[in-house]
DNA sequence: CGCATTTTTGACCGATTGGACAAACGTTAG
DNA sequence: CTAACGTTTGTCCAATCGGTCAAAAATGCG
């Protein structure tokens, strides 16, 4: 434990700040530029301070990506984790989706790091994958597929289900650059994510096939 | 023309040969680490050839990425452009969904170096996506603007619709590994893509509520 | 064959990379 | 003050990077 951390003993106030100062910046500029694409160098420009100092509060390049990202799927998770059976199932989909989206918005470049990672295999979390987000899907899909069975929602495949909820709301973090210049200034412009919201809840709800 | 041509008269049979054995290699090697964590000694190693010898057929790695990107953007789009007013509506979103679905599963590659691209700012595609994407998703946009007033499908966002299928679709290539994971060696094998597409169409066309 | 052209390679270059290290600096407690 | 400890930096290093170049090898052609 504390791995990285550059003394054995308990913290310093300087160390906690300058820690989170070096993971903001880290976040990013390996969000922009993925592992292998950033450099120290950058990073510290980014944070403020000297390449050395830099190492002095991570021991490494991936000590700095590995902290990042295990904290990360935390948060990132954590949508997935509220979905329960206390509503009503549509009610909980719907604000599960309302959610994702939100977090898109919010924390792109946290998306973008992920989404980085598992482009390119995710050989620095696999074992997070495995062992943490995969016991957790197939426990909600078991939650959702009760809810099938009860009539409360369509009858679908709930694993996939869950893919299209991440790939449509992280879509609007991690193509950002595509998404604004299909859209144009005009409507690509803040307004996204609401016309964004709005057709994801009619895609879930209904589709598209027309009312008779 | 003929820029990343290292002699200026017609190819020769060696030629184009030995620069589609680099291409290939090269998409193997770009859409696994992004540009810049590709190396060309990788990709000469990918490509069987020494790194000299592959600068002889590509002047440099920005060569081989930017031919690679170029002719992947076509293909990329083929399907889209399929997208028209012959048949009914419905089975022309239906099957659009299915070739780019096919597509994720046959060249999981180029979306991937599509996808890392897009990442990060797509720094060597801007022009691309603003004078050949965005006119091509307008132009569609408002075919699907018309099956809407005709009554044809469900009235929605129609760019919005346009990117929940690229983002459903290209999630299976771009997160093959999550997918994989997610779903386990049972239900992750070779069937996935099907239970994919079973899926996706209930989504697209019918949603997710219950039917009365 | 002999010659010109194309292809291949080993050696090399300057720039950049992640990281090490000792010295210097700052701060605080006695 | 001074000793101890935490912090910062300039300098340096080996490895790797993209790319060059001259020379050798292979090929095509009369």
């Amino acid at each position: 434990m504390d791995a990285e951390t550059p003394v054995r003993r308990r913290r310093t106030r300087i160390q906690t700040e300058k820690r989170e100062l070096i993971l903001n910046a880290a976040l990013d500029v390996f969000s922009q530029h993925g592992f292998r694409g950033a450099t120290i160098d950058q990073i510290a420009e980014a944070a403020g301070m000297s390449k050395p100092n830099l190492l002095y509060y991570f021991r490494s390049k991936e000590a700095m990506f590995t902290t990042l990202i295990e904290r990360l799927l935390q948060t990132w998770l954590a949508p997935l984790r509220e979905l329960d059976d206390i509503g009503d199932p549509i009610g909980e989909l719907r604000s599960y989706i309302r959610r994702k989206l939100e977090m898109a918005r919010d924390y792109p470049r946290e998306s973008r790091l992920f989404a980085n990672e598992i482009l390119q295999g995710a050989p620095r979390i696999q074992h997070l994958i495995e062992g943490e987000l995969k016991p957790l899907v197939d426990e909600k899909a078991a939650l959702i597929k009760g809810w099938m069975k009860a009539g409360k929602i369509a009858r679908t495949d709930p694993w996939h289900l869950i893919f299209s909820i991440w790939a449509t709301t992280q879509h609007y973090a991690d193509f950002d650059v595509q998404v604004r210049a299909v859209l144009g200034p005009d409507r690509g412009g803040d307004g996204r994510f609401e016309d964004a919201a709005r057709y994801l809840e009619q895609l879930f709800l209904e589709g598209l096939r027309p009312k008779a």
